[in-house]
Order: C-alpha cells, then sequence, then structure tokens
DNA sequence: CTTACAATAT
DNA sequence: CATATTGTAA
C-alpha cells in the first residue's frame, strides 16, 4: 500500500505503475487537487477502483463522488469495519479479468498484501487526514496524517480470530496430543486427563492444527483461554458433585469435546479461507427444534441452569478452594474421540427428554453436560475478527438457506456476555419483572419474522441480551429465591460459550409455552457476524463473485 | 463503563 | 511454557 500527502505524488504513481496497483482511496479535501478531480484523471486514465472518502457526509458530496464514479463513499471516522469490504471492489473488478487466484487467501491478502506474483495489492491512500474528528484513532494518525492511516491499518497485526472451525481443530489436537501421550484414556479419572494436559503445549498443538498461518503465541494465548475456561467448568462440575458426582462430569466433558469436533465436520470448509463465520451451523440444529435462535437457546440455558441447583450457588462463590487447574483433568478425558458426533446426537437425546420435564426443573445431572457443550461454543465468539471478516459472503447465505439451515448462528454472542451477566444477575432479583416485561416487548418482532430479524441483525443486542436472559429466569422462576438468584450469576460465568447445552436445556425449559416470550431473545442472538455484510455493502457485493 | 478476547510481557 | 498484564473491541 502506498500513500501519498498530494494527489498529484498519486497520480504520478498510477500512471509509471500501472497494473501495480488495484484501489484508489482518496479523501476529497487534499491539498492540491480536488478528490473529485483525481477521481475523474483515474477514471479517464486507468480503471481502477476508486474509494472516497471525508468528514463531510453531506448527501450532496457523497452525490457528486459517485457521479463522478466513485465505487464506495466512505465517512472520515473510517472503521476497519468498512475496510474490510473494500476489497469487493477490487475483487469484482478482477473478477471480470479472470485473474480470481488467491483472492481466497483474503482475509489477510487483502490487507497485508501478499506480494505474490502480483506485484501486490496497493491501495494508495490520498488524504489529509482530519483526524481530529476521530475519537480514538490514536496517536499515529496524528503524526503523520495520510500515511498514518494507512500505514497504521495495514500494520496492525491481525488478530486471530479463533472461529468455530479453528476452536474445533484447536481441541482436536489437544485431545489428539492427550491421548496420544497418555495412550489410555479409558477411564474417566480425572487423572489421566490432567496428566495429558500438563503435557499438551502449544508447540504440539500449533503442529497438530496444522494451519499455517497461525502462530505459536496464537496457540499459547487461546490455550490459556481454553483452560480459564475448562477449569471454571470444573468448578461448576465439582460444586455439583463435589464427591460422588464424578462419573458424571467426566462423561459429560468427554462429550463436550466431542462434540465440537462434530460441529467440526459440519462446518464449512470455505473456512479454511476465513471464514469462520458461519459454521456451525451444527450445534443450533441441535438445539432448536426447527428455530433458528440458537442464541435464545443459550440464555434458555441460563434460565435453567439456575433452577437446576440454586443452593449450590450460594456456596460457588466459595467454591472449592480445590484445585485449580483440575478442571483440566477432565478435560483431559480427551480420550474420547473428539470427532464423535455423536455427542451431538446424544444432546438431542437430551433435548428431547428434558423437554418433557421442561416445566421447570430439569435439572442436575444434565448440567454436568452442558457446562461442557458450553465448552465447545467457546471458539464462537471470536468470529467476528478482522481476519476472517472479509470473506463474508457465506453469511449472506445463511439467511437465505434459512429454512434448511437455520442452525448457522453464532454462538459468540453469549459468550461475551455470560461474565457480564454474572454481576448483573446479582442484582437481578429485583429487577427481574420489570425486566422481564422489557423483554417480552421486544420479543413480538422476533417472533414474527424471525429468519429476516436475524438478518437484520441487532447490533447492539448485548445489553439486550443480558437483560433478556434475566428476564427469562425470572419469567421462568418468578419467585426466584436468593438462592436461584445467585445460580444464575454462577451460571452465567460458566456460559462462557456454551451454547448447546444451553440451547438444550433452554428449550426444555421454554417447552412449556414460555417459548413464546423467550423466542424474541433467541433471535436476537442470532444476529450472526452480520455485521460484515453492511445491508448496504452487502448489496454492493455480488454473490456472483462468492460463487466462483 | 464493563467484559471478554487476543496479544504481549514477564 | 505458564501466567500476568496490556490493549482493544463489543
Amino acid at each position: 500500500m502506498t500513500t501519498c500527502g498530494l494527489a498529484r505524488d498519486a497520480l504520478n504513481l498510477l500512471r509509471e505503475r500501472k497494473g501495480g496497483y488495484d484501489i484508489v482511496i482518496s479523501d476529497v479535501y487534499m491539498p492540491d487537487m480536488d478528490g473529485f478531480k483525481l477521481l475523474e484523471l483515474v477514471g479517464l486514465e486507468m480503471d481502477l477502483p476508486v474509494i472516497m472518502m471525508s468528514v463531510d457526509g453531506e448527501t450532496s458530496r457523497v452525490m457528486k463522488g459517485v457521479q463522478h464514479g466513485a465505487c464506495d463513499y466512505l465517512l472520515k471516522p473510517i472503521r476497519m469495519k468498512e475496510l474490510r469490504n473494500i476489497w469487493q471492489h477490487v475483487f469484482r473488478k478482477k473478477i471480470h479479468e479472470v485473474r480470481d487466484i488467491e483472492i481466497l487467501e483474503g482475509n489477510e491478502s487483502f490487507q497485508m498484501t501478499r506480494n505474490g506474483s502480483d506485484q501486490y495489492e496497493d491501495g494508495h491512500v490520498l488524504c489529509g487526514e482530519d483526524l481530529t474528528s476521530i475519537n480514538k484513532r490514536k496517536h499515529f494518525e496524528s503524526k503523520h496524517d495520510e500515511k498514518d492511516t494507512g500505514d497504521s491499518i495495514s500494520t496492525k497485526k491481525a488478530r486471530v480470530v479463533w472461529s468455530v472451525d479453528l476452536h474445533q481443530k484447536f481441541v482436536k489436537a489437544v485431545n489428539q496430543i492427550g491421548f496420544d501421550t497418555t495412550s489410555l484414556p479409558s477411564f474417566d479419572g480425572a487423572m489421566t486427563g490432567s496428566v495429558c494436559l500438563a503435557e499438551v503445549g502449544p508447540k504440539k498443538i500449533l503442529d497438530m492444527m496444522n494451519v499455517p498461518w497461525l502462530t505459536r503465541e496464537n496457540v499459547a494465548s487461546h490455550l490459556q483461554k481454553y483452560r480459564l475456561y475448562l477449569s471454571r467448568l470444573q468448578k461448576e462440575n465439582d460444586f455439583k458433585n463435589p464427591a460422588g458426582g464424578i462419573k458424571q462430569s467426566d462423561s459429560p466433558l468427554r462429550d463436550s469435546a466431542g462434540s465440537f469436533g462434530s460441529q467440526n465436520s459440519i462446518n464449512l470448509q470455505h473456512n479454511d479461507v476465513s471464514n469462520g463465520s458461519y459454521i456451525f451451523s451444527g450445534s443450533s440444529l441441535v438445539v432448536h427444534n426447527g428455530d433458528p435462535r440458537s442464541h435464545d437457546s443459550d440464555r434458555k440455558r441460563l434460565v435453567s441452569t439456575p433452577v437446576e441447583e440454586p443452593k449450590r450457588t450460594l456456596t460457588v462463590n466459595v467454591p472449592n478452594p480445590r484445585i485449580p487447574r483440575s478442571s483440566q483433568m477432565e478435560f483431559g478425558q480427551p480420550l474420547a474421540p473428539p470427532q464423535s458426533e455423536v455427542d451431538f446426537g446424544a444432546l438431542d437425546s437430551t433435548f428431547p427428554t428434558k423437554y418433557p420435564w421442561c416445566g421447570i426443573q430439569l435439572k442436575k445431572e444434565h448440567n454436568p453436560l452442558h457446562l461442557n457443550d458450553e465448552f465447545s461454543h467457546l471458539p464462537l465468539p471470536g468470529q467476528k475478527q478482522l481476519t476472517q471478516a472479509d470473506y463474508p459472503q457465506p453469511a449472506p447465505a445463511i439467511s437465505s438457506a434459512p429454512s434448511s439451515t437455520p442452525s448457522h448462528n453464532e454462538y459468540r454472542s453469549n459468550v461475551n456476555h455470560a461474565r457480564s451477566t454474572a454481576i448483573a444477575v446479582d442484582s437481578s432479583p429485583i429487577q427481574t419483572k420489570t425486566d422481564v416485561a422489557n423483554h417480552q416487548a421486544v420479543e413480538p418482532n422476533s417472533k414474527s419474522t424471525p429468519s429476516l430479524e436475524n438478518q437484520g441483525f441487532n447490533m447492539n443486542s448485548i445489553t439486550e441480551f443480558e437483560s433478556s436472559r434475566k428476564n427469562i429466569n425470572l419469567g421462568m422462576l418468578p419467585f426466584t429465591t436468593l438462592e436461584e438468584d445467585l445460580q444464575v450469576c454462577w451460571v452465567p460465568g460458566d456460559c462462557y460459550m456454551n451454547l448447546g447445552l444451553q440451547n438444550i436445556e433452554v428449550l426444555e425449559y421454554f417447552d412449556p409455552g414460555l417459548i413464546t416470550d423467550v423466542p424474541v431473545n433467541l433471535n436476537d442472538g442470532l444476529r450472526f457476524d452480520y455485521e460484515f455484510y453492511d445491508p448496504t455493502e452487502y448489496s454492493l457485493i455480488d454473490q456472483s463473485l462468492f460463487i466462483a
């Protein structure tokens, strides 16, 4: 990527190296030339997509840009999201040229540029930046205006997204390693598991995963998170059956792992490139009876959980001092074949069974399972991120595909909230009723057109989500005793990633009819990664492109 | 403003 | 390599 302070310079570069650049991003206001003039010249002399940007969002100006041939007009505090989408312009163009090729690498290729045969994709940015407007946009920008923008963007290391897909690989690797080393997974014995884990290191995992661009650090970081997650799960389990419960806990864990595997299979392959986005439909499928609202289920789960064991929650706070990491042990159980889709099935089965009870308290035993499930979810959360973002397209498909695969939702939303919830929860007792009311109000929409709404996404919903959960809980358990409340809180923590399990439970919970209310929440949850695709942008993109 | 994630430092 | 800290994004 090349940045220029003056339009003339940019023009000269473009003329010198025709073919050396793929896209031009220009500010409307530049010291030496009007952005529209540049746009015009570029349009006349070369066939490059030009994107205009400015702090000025006045329609007349935007229109002018478009009329002069700009393929996009970005308002200045430009966000990564928007930048992620500009590659589309290049892509579209290239497609015509039959130069597809690596496009695919997509994600990163776009900004980082890989020099490959193609020279590179450079965009050159001309701009006088007015960073001023920007919020955080940073110091870097302040320094050298123009360059900074471009540089900062390109420079920044792309964050790894740990899509479901990726996470699956990760889990698989962990399990395999554990498996091999221990060699005898046969028992549930936590010990074994723990041992295995101990042996598992980022390096090995990285090797196993076989994902080229991933670094050891990435894996290490994720592993850290994963372990935390595990420990958390363990804690919960411990509480549940501190002494005897062992069995249950173990098995469940395994299941969870397996579930992941299953999901993987389901996932799309596009992912590799970058999409992690959609992937896991599997879980969702399991969850709902047909409804696409995967999220809902999660939340529901929360609800259910509370029901399950209220008392403990209290204790929870002071949970077992037990070995913190012990949790891993369970985890270690990887023994169970990772791939097992079976687990999934199991889940499903559970679902029905639970269903019946739904009424109120399903409980306990399942919990452990749930936890596991949750685990699996972990991976999902990250999806949005940059890297993946680029590729996108599939997402839309999801929406379209609705009937068949309502499932694709993303877990991630759930994940994030979990903790917050916990906190919030405490307070919740009081609020509960009110929340519920609100929640319901919202719901209506979702119900009417679940799929649509999903697409529509609810970006904001986070808060709503949480509230919704609470509501649900409340709704479910009007009485919620203090204890219950506590549980609620507790659960959330666990939740981190849970989807499937929660979903299941939720369903049960809901089935009774609560569902009607609940559903709304679910929809919200669905929102997907949608964000990537702006509706507008989306339109821009030709689906055909992807298809190709 | 908070939470959660991934990166980076220790 | 594990854990703690930091920086960001939602």
